[in-house]
DNA sequence: AAGACTACCAACCGCATACCG
DNA sequence: GCGGTATGCGGTTGGTAGTCT
């Protein structure tokens, strides 16, 4: 059964926007505001337009607000962290670029950051053969070298390309393609370090949280993933520390990106590779429970299991994953 | 000069959720 | 609790300007 349509897609006009109608509903928000009720808006605006499309022309171009262009390239950072961590939510992403829309975001991503991410991600991969290469020789075989795919082997192995837990839960359809999938993986760190301690966290966690619940998965990895598996369960969710717990947060999973995690916290960069030891738990101590709240908000899209990682006891150090690179693979 | 191709972005569509009676 | 409606959101489309051949 499909929703009754918003209005009568016959009379109403369609199409771009005149000059003339944006001076109307920009005057008419001016003097009266939106009045709670877009469907209203146009008649008593004197516009012929669908309610909707008076919305949307209205917070994606009219606001006074708004900023069109002229990317920076923190801007740049804080989309392809956030991209990283919690998928194609544009409208959280947005929210944290001021004077940024939803669909200004998403434009800029699918025309240029990807690509540009993409373009990174290759050069990174390049850059990873060539210093292993050197290290090991060509023809390696051991841990490092099957965790470092070859430029142009198939990605699929690495766990921050599966949509990330938030994402999955959502109820929006993500039909994420080989190149979205490689400048998500590579997003977090477009502009940043190598593969940090908390990125093999963040793969242990999507794994634990998203795949259908972290038993399950946890019984295909190696030992000592599993071992990280477990200990990122008790870090998401110390209070329900089983895999079943996990499987119910429905989307809850902690994947903070290690670039936009200083940001949120107000404060500088952290130490590469040692975030839960010397910088993510103390911060966490300091912060006050109403700050903790704000920043679980961005991640979790259940408020419950965001109030509950907010209340969690963040300064329980996790132990160091020995090695365990990022892709877990 | 002109047609083909590409990049960009405003606008649309339809689903999910919130809200209200 | 339930059904109808409005709003929010993300994916997709279509028009246009710029670039290439």
């Amino acid at each position: 059964m499909g929703r009754a349509p918003c209005c009568d897609k016959t009379s109403v006009k369609r199409g771009p926007w005149s000059p003339e109608e944006d001076e109307l509903l920009r005057s008419y928000v001016h003097n009266h505001g939106t009045g709670g009720n877009w469907i209203a808006l146009p008649h008593k605006a004197g516009l012929n337009r669908c309610g909707k499309s008076c919305r949307l022309r209205w917070l994606n171009y009219l606001r006074p607000d708004i900023k069109h262009g002229g990317y920076t390239e923190q801007e740049d950072r804080i989309i392809c962290s956030l991209y990283n961590s919690i998928g194609s939510r544009w409208s959280i992403i947005a929210s944290k670029l001021p004077g940024r829309t939803d669909n200004d975001v998403k434009n800029y991503w699918n025309t240029k950051l990807k690509k540009k991410a993409i373009a990174m991600h290759h050069h990174q991969h390049q850059q990873q053969q060539e210093y292993y290469n050197n290290h090991h020789g060509s023809g390696g075989r051991g841990r490092r070298g099957a965790a470092t795919p070859a430029p142009g082997a198939p990605q699929s192995q690495c766990a921050s390309m599966h949509p990330s837990p938030a994402s999955a839960a959502s109820s929006a359809v993500t039909t994420a393609s080989a190149g979205d999938a490689a400048a998500c993986s590579f997003g977090g760190a477009m502009y940043s370090s190598p593969p940090t301690t908390l990125q093999a966290h963040q793969a242990a966690a999507a794994l634990a949280c998203y795949d259908g619940g972290a038993a399950a998965t946890a019984a295909t990895l190696p030992p000592q993933q599993q071992q990280q598996a477990s200990s990122l369960t008790e870090f998401v969710s110390p209070a329900t520390p089983t895999g079943a717990a996990i499987n119910g947060w429905a989307g809850g999973g902690l994947v903070i990106d290690d670039m936009f995690l200083p940001e949120l916290l107000g404060v500088g960069d952290f130490p590469p590779g040692d975030l839960f030891a010397t910088g993510f738990a103390p911060l966490l101590q300091d912060r006050a429970p109403s700050s903790l709240q704000e920043l679980a908000a961005c991640y979790f899209p259940n408020a419950q299991a965001a109030e509950m990682w907010a209340a969690a006891d963040h300064v329980k150090p996790l132990p160091p994953p020995a090695g365990l690179c990022h892709s877990l693979t």
